[in-house]
DNA sequence: CTCATGTCAGCTGAACTGAGATAC
DNA sequence: CGTATCTCAGTTAAGCTGACATGA
């Protein structure tokens, strides 16, 4: 039995569950989740979606997608638009304000990685970008299902 | 705003997810879980210890510990004994059938390993274990608290 | 009929919080 | 006294499952 602290998925796991504690506590200051990012994120860069485009876009689930959405209609960040040339969808788009959000969620996103990564120089981030990157769309792709409405 | 997926705490938190999902999967077939298998192998690499000591070794909190540990008793896997020289405190040995089950969740991760990092060659599995156990170490010491019991 | 979409209710493992009893 | 250990109850964000109604 080897040391636990040399396995990768060990040290995968652990790390995540630091980066994703401080990135949910930076979030917490300003009353948004790590959902509510993703999601605002991906309509200011990819545009207005329906809510199953967008959960494919940003790997959430269909369900969470709606209470996710739920959230940020509530606080005026997005809008649903019946879709007049298919009506079962939702065109989502983002509000005025829903933009600012984006932008200054993703100031507080941007300082947060300074602070993970702050042992790493730069080629060094550049490195593990590239190899969580690899891993990532190894899974994303093949092997595993597309993640989210299977 | 810039995409989700090139941002370093996404990869990391998405792959961690993935490989946490992997490593579930697979414990769950022999009806484990990853706490179990930290405990074991903490217990089989570095002998017997209390609850709190296990803890710390093993980055489990110790509300947790005590569940973890519940299961891992009713398996027959360890035993409880309570410390002589101090009795607030067990000590927490492996039974013939924990040192086993240790030694068969071991091969399991170890296949599960290979399953995760399956797309990338040697030296990158090497730089990605590195750059990890850089961020893994920093967070782990400095800057943030020994996790469990504080 | 089949399939996609949106909604709702609930589950899981992991990480964490807080309170209390006991013993050092 | 303060501190450490163990236990128990509960909370959170994230990921996931199943069921259902509606419409393409």
């Amino acid at each position: 039995v080897e040391s636990v602290e040399h396995l990768p998925s060990w040290l995968l796991t652990q790390t995540a569950a630091r980066a994703g504690r401080v990135v949910s506590e930076s979030f917490a200051t300003v009353g948004a989740r790590g959902y509510h990012y993703r999601v605002l994120s991906s309509l200011a860069d990819g545009g207005p979606a329906s809510q199953a485009d967008l959960g494919r876009r940003t790997g959430i689930h269909l369900s969470d997608m709606v209470k996710a959405l739920n959230e940020l209609e509530a606080g005026g960040y997005i809008r649903r638009v019946p879709n007049p040339d298919d009506r079962r969808r939702n065109i989502i788009t983002l509000t005025s304000q829903g933009t600012e959000r984006a932008q200054s969620l993703s100031l507080l996103v941007r300082d947060v990685q300074q602070q993970v990564l702050q042992p790493l120089d730069e080629s060094e981030k550049a490195q593990l970008t590239a190899l969580l990157s690899k891993l990532y769309q190894h899974h994303h792709r093949q092997g595993f299902p597309p993640l989210p409405s299977m």
